[in-house]
DNA sequence: AGATTTTTCCGAAACGTTTCGGGTAACGGT
DNA sequence: ACCGTTACCCGAAACGTTTCGGAAAAATCT
């Protein structure tokens, strides 16, 4: 590989020149930059990354450091959240640093490292928890970062976040329910282990209360993670009596409605908006959503501008590490609620479930 | 942060011996190791990656670098690719670098780029052409890599690849159909530009021959890439008399057979393996595959294992960069095809749309 | 005791950049 | 002829590691 001292060996100048001529400062002279740039070019010379970034300089890599969970294999939302990730950095000419190293180690050690090892600029934090005590870690580090979803504090902590408006999601879902006649709505979701679960079931109370319904403990189940669970509550909740039998069920997420749809025809039920159907709804809208059998309606989660602000608060907060530097993006729909804090509208998709 | 200057002298030793103890040398003294760990356990220390890889170490990265191509963001198999390698990569204690710099700028700029700023140790190679220039080029600059899929000329280039066997897959599925009493066999596939386009095709025309089935231009339609061109192949080919339309189509992956699922009954046709029905089949099994109406019969492609094996080659390679390094899988269903050289075989999940 | 080996340590160079703090030469003005 | 600018250039230090080639001290052998 060719080094600055070739460079400057052929050029017969110093390699300060030979740097200053690369990095466009004022003081070299035209003709000598020009024989610099031709050489460099027939070189194909690059600046070694190592080198540069131990002087000191950016290394135009960000990562994206998720929680490592078990069944992650099987997570179709990490995968297409990766994947646009990906996109975005590219067309803020950054890298992007997929890292969870050694993944039995605790998780403060792995942010520490991430940042002791000055591998990147900035992260991107994930998996948000309803305390999450990687935010102070950070923070200390002095490490800039974006959190995809907020904690339960946020105010207090004061980070810069983007998060998809989970609760009036999943109210305007309520509300589409309400609108179609339902007054007996279910809520199947996950557990509270991550803040958005938690976010999201907020929405579903806070719609049951404004339009005057009554929340009942045997229209909810709040731990679900896979067929077997689904298929146990909604065996219970069909096992009502007619009149207090569910008519609506809102899944947490499209992974836990997909399942819905699995399960209601073994229960002899039938999903879909028509009468004497049962109501089913998701959240996220994943590729599939739109291919189950009936369509499934549900909230699409902008993944896309959601990676496009992250990556635009992050790039503003590496630039101007000092100044608090609020930050305004131009997105559509998206609201701002603190510094640098973002919330974006999940778009209510109505398909053929509910 | 804490450098190893930091830790010599709280120790009250030199960085050497530091270094040394860090790194496991036999010639630190057993007392002298311990209170260096537990200082720079202490100190949360964790070595600068970017001095350490000035001192010619690894740097533990590997780079997924595939072609950018305009509808890319809207390609479901990269997403699907780059998720399994980022969690292959974790098994492996490796960070996955996602890198394509400054997308208007030549491609053999941006892998001398890869190379020449010494970021990573390896590269994946993704979106193998039919003679990929790349494959020359990452050899002379003698940067470690593997390809997912292979060029026509391989085993002259004789360069490390794992590739599903597209070729024998479509043939499976030719054998399906034609055992199924299908005698009409039409192909829907993208254009060539790809190699492994062209890898599946064979397969189909291998399928035909092997079953006396004669080849005909009107059931071909080899420049398909969006829901217009399916429809408009799909008019022609349904227009024929009714001895000459195909009983069955075959498409070249698994977002064309979406296409064909959603066009067909504008047609007037029903999709399906019952009689009367049009036979339709897909390649990659993409997670919504088994939700379209009806369900699509295709060829799974095992990204899984491709990944894995991906990344055990690439590790040997770089381990002995030097030793040609005669590789061993131990993956279920794979075959050797040369030196360092693996085909995986797809599987044939029989669904009701064929 | 002296010679030899083993154990334990360290100084200094090297990796490839950037940047600070100059320095020299040419030029324009008086 | 002198002075102040301006334009252009460079030496050397610094970033944080690893490693080569010893070297001192301690242990072992004769």
């Amino acid at each position: 590989m060719a080094t600055i001292f070739d460079i400057a060996k052929k050029a017969g100048v110093s390699i300060t020149t030979v740097s200053r001529a690369l990095n466009g400062y004022s003081d070299v002279n035209k003709n000598t930059r020009q024989t610099i740039l031709a050489i460099a070019e027939d070189l194909h010379y690059y600046p070694n990354a190592a080198a540069r970034s131990l002087q000191g300089k950016k290394t135009n890599t960000i990562a994206f450091a998720p929680l490592l969970n078990d069944h992650l294999e099987a997570e179709p939302f990490f995968k297409e959240f990766t994947g646009v990730l990906a996109l975005a950095s590219f067309k803020h000419d950054l890298s992007l640093l997929v890292t969870l190293v050694g993944q039995n180690r605790n998780i403060e050690e792995i942010y520490r490292e991430l940042a002791g090892t000055g591998r990147v600029d900035g992260v991107i934090l994930a998996d948000i928890k309803p305390q999450d005590e990687r935010i102070a870690l950070l923070q200390t580090l002095k490490m800039p970062f974006v959190a995809f979803g907020r904690t339960l504090n946020n105010s207090k902590l004061n980070y810069p976040f983007v998060d998809v408006d989970g609760k009036a999601g999943v109210f305007k879902v309520v509300e589409h329910l309400h609108n179609n006649g339902h007054r007996r709505i279910a809520y199947l979701g996950e557990s509270f282990t991550l803040a958005y679960a938690r976010d999201r079931f907020e929405g579903y109370r806070q719609g049951l209360s404004s339009f005057g319904l009554a929340e009942d403990a045997h229209l909810l189940a709040i731990n679900l993670q896979n067929e077997a669970t689904v298929a146990a509550a909604l065996k219970s909740m069909l096992a009502l009596p007619d009149e207090e039998r569910p008519t609506a069920l809102v899944a947490g997420n499209d992974y836990l409605a997909l399942h819905v749809l699995e399960v209601l025809p073994k229960f002899g039920y039938s999903a879909g908006r028509e009468p004497g159907q049962i109501a089913v709804t998701g959240f996220d809208d994943l590729p599939f959503a739109s291919y189950l059998q009936p369509a499934l309606t549900t909230l699409r989660q902008p993944i896309v501008s959601t990676c496009t602000v992250l990556l635009d608060l992050l790039v503003a907060l590496i630039k101007n590490q000092d100044e608090p530097a609020s930050f305004v993006a131009s997105e559509a729909g998206l609201i701002s609620v603190g510094p640098n804090q973002m919330l974006l509208q999940p778009e209510l998709v109505v398909r053929a479930s509910a």
